[in-house]
RNA sequence: CGAGGUGUAGCGCAGUUUGGUAGCGCGCUUGGUUCGGGACCAAGAGGUCGUGGGUUCAAGUCCCGUCACCUCGACCA
């Protein structure tokens, strides 16, 4: 972990903010490719089943606190984006827009969704009448548009796939309640499958989502110290309610505006989940969503018995769940070793005559390259089962252990831009003033990251201006 | 949009100064030998040199235009 740290600071300081390493690792192990449009990616589909895996464990997560899924269109009308004013303001400059069907000029301009709050509350207004229609608890799965200036494979590519869900509730206590449970899952969900800690906490009025009365987010922290947003839960008020006219009648008989949330995360968990693990070998999957969670790789599979047994093993394996992968190309066993360790697979399985002369497979783990140990054939079922488990809590704990060293409790200004200059979090005591902010974003190039929920103070004055503090928040270089 | 850079085989590049047969590495194909940490031998396939025009007996190379991409500064899941 040390070791990959260094690296990371050594390539970031030849090519600048961005460790090249990242973006080969991404080519590299055929997550992605780019697009004939700028900014625009191919996943192919080794990255796409880690998407596919990261969606599933999501939206069993969604489902069990009541979610059901839905579908909104992708274009929408230029009219509905201008209805809520920061929400305008804050995503006309990235919207694309279609304009002309053929040769025929629209008569009204559409915008391929940068987010759906707009198209969804436009809906909403028609499918809710009533106290009984609430809570109206939705989720999508789609793709969005934003036409960002810099772009960065997962971390910012100019469409990608995400989540969003719309909430809506008869009362403002239930939205922010919903506000706060969903940016729990997400929690949870990053912890538990992805092996990755998340600092939850509230964002400043500066970082918030246009047209939120409140955004929290899980803020998570690579390995050359950065932050990554890695997800976000808005609380919306009852503002875009307003905007498109979603009124209830209560039980009083009177209408009211309900009062909404809306949250998601993005193929940007990937580019997390890269950061956060990976090292210059290349990738380090979480086994809960890794593609191929074990590859077995047989050697001298020209001798009699070892493909068959390769093959008895894979399908033993496959029988229990285990995503297992069977290499029987003719590459070289050294070639392979590299090759999956390269991709990331959690667990690697050599099968070569003298494993089968002594009833064992020889067995690699990818968080601790170089290590082989052995494995009884007649219980390897439960036996690569515990070593996944014990991968993903040493990913976890490995994860935690760097992220614990890397924040600084931080008093004045100097220490602020020492801790950040020195990849490290910052955290400290804030006086609440957009000012500060900008402050220390123009002198260290650090945002603020949010506020977390447990607001016991280090300090009473603000690390910028001196005053008197409001808040304990987390500053940080972020991507 | 401001500054800088690059376009030559699938990928990475040399060749451009001084115009003269289109090259190298990896990858790919075929055959053989290998196989416990990125194997080796042999034979092959693959090119409108980003693009349009000009100069010249002759242009990847020189001149003019144009397009695309990359890096760095202002916005961002």
């Amino acid at each position: 972990m040390a070791k990959a740290n260094e690296f990371v600071k050594e390539i970031a300081d030849i090519h600048g903010d961005f460790p090249q390493w990242y973006t080969d690792v991404v080519l590299k192990t055929q997550l992605v490719d780019y697009g004939p449009v700028k900014g625009t990616m191919v996943m192919r589909p080794y990255g796409y089943a880690l998407w596919e895996n990261i969606q599933r464990e999501l939206d069993g997560r969604f489902k069990a606190t009541g979610h059901r899924n839905a579908y909104f269109p992708m274009l929408i009308p230029y009219s509905f984006l201008m209805k809520e004013a920061e929400h305008v303001e804050g995503f006309a400059p990235e919207v694309a827009l279609v304009t002309h069907i053929g040769d025929n000029e629209l008569p009204e301009k559409l915008v391929v969704r940068p987010t759906s709050e707009t198209i969804i509350g436009h809906m909403y207004s028609k499918w809710i009448q009533s106290y009984r229609d609430l809570p109206l608890l939705i989720n999508q799965w789609a793709n969005v548009v934003r036409w960002e200036k810099t772009t960065r494979p997962f971390l910012r590519t100019s469409e990608f796939l995400w989540q969003e869900g719309h909430t809506v509730h008869a009362t403002r206590e239930e939205a922010e309640e919903e506000t706060l449970r969903m940016l729990g899952v997400y929690e949870e969900f990053s912890r538990n499958v992805l092996a990755i800690p998340m600092f939850t906490g509230r964002k400043s009025e500066k970082e918030k989502f246009a047209g939120a009365d409140a955004t929290y987010s899980i803020e998570a922290m690579m390995l050359d110290g950065k932050s990554l947003q890695s997800g976000t839960s808005h609380y919306l008020g009852d503002n875009f309610a307003k905007a498109f006219d979603i009124r209830f009648l209560d039980k009083d008989g009177s209408h009211k505006y309900p009062y909404q949330s809306s949250w998601g995360v993005s193929t940007r968990l990937i580019g997390a989940v890269i950061m956060a693990h990976g090292d210059e070998r290349g990738l380090k999957l979480p086994p809960y969503v890794a593609p191929v969670q074990a590859v077995i790789i047989p050697i001298a599979m020209h001798k009699a018995g070892v493909i068959e047994k390769a093959e008895e093993i894979a399908a033993t394996l496959a029988k229990a769940g285990i995503r297992v992968e069977l290499d029987k190309s003719d590459n070289s066993p050294g070639w392979k070793f590299n090759e999956y360790e390269m991709k990331g697979v959690p667990l690697r399985i050599e099968i070569g005559p003298r494993d089968i002369e002594n009833g064992v497979a020889t067995v690699s783990r990818r968080d601790k390259a170089g290590e082989k140990f052995t494995l009884p054939l007649n219980d390897l079922v439960s036996g690569i089962q515990n070593l996944l488990r014990e991968v993903h809590e040493s990913m976890y704990a490995a994860a935690l252990a760097f992220r614990d060293s890397h924040v600084k409790t931080v008093k004045n200004m100097k220490e602020l831009g020492d801790a950040v200059n020195d990849n490290c979090f910052a955290l400290s005591m804030w006086c609440g003033d957009r000012g500060c902010e900008d402050k220390i974003k123009e002198e260290f190039q650090a945002t603020s990251r949010n506020m977390p929920f447990d607001q016991s103070p280090v300090g009473d004055k603000c690390v910028c201006c001196g005053k008197k503090a409001k808040y304990k928040i987390y500053w940080g270089k972020a991507y």
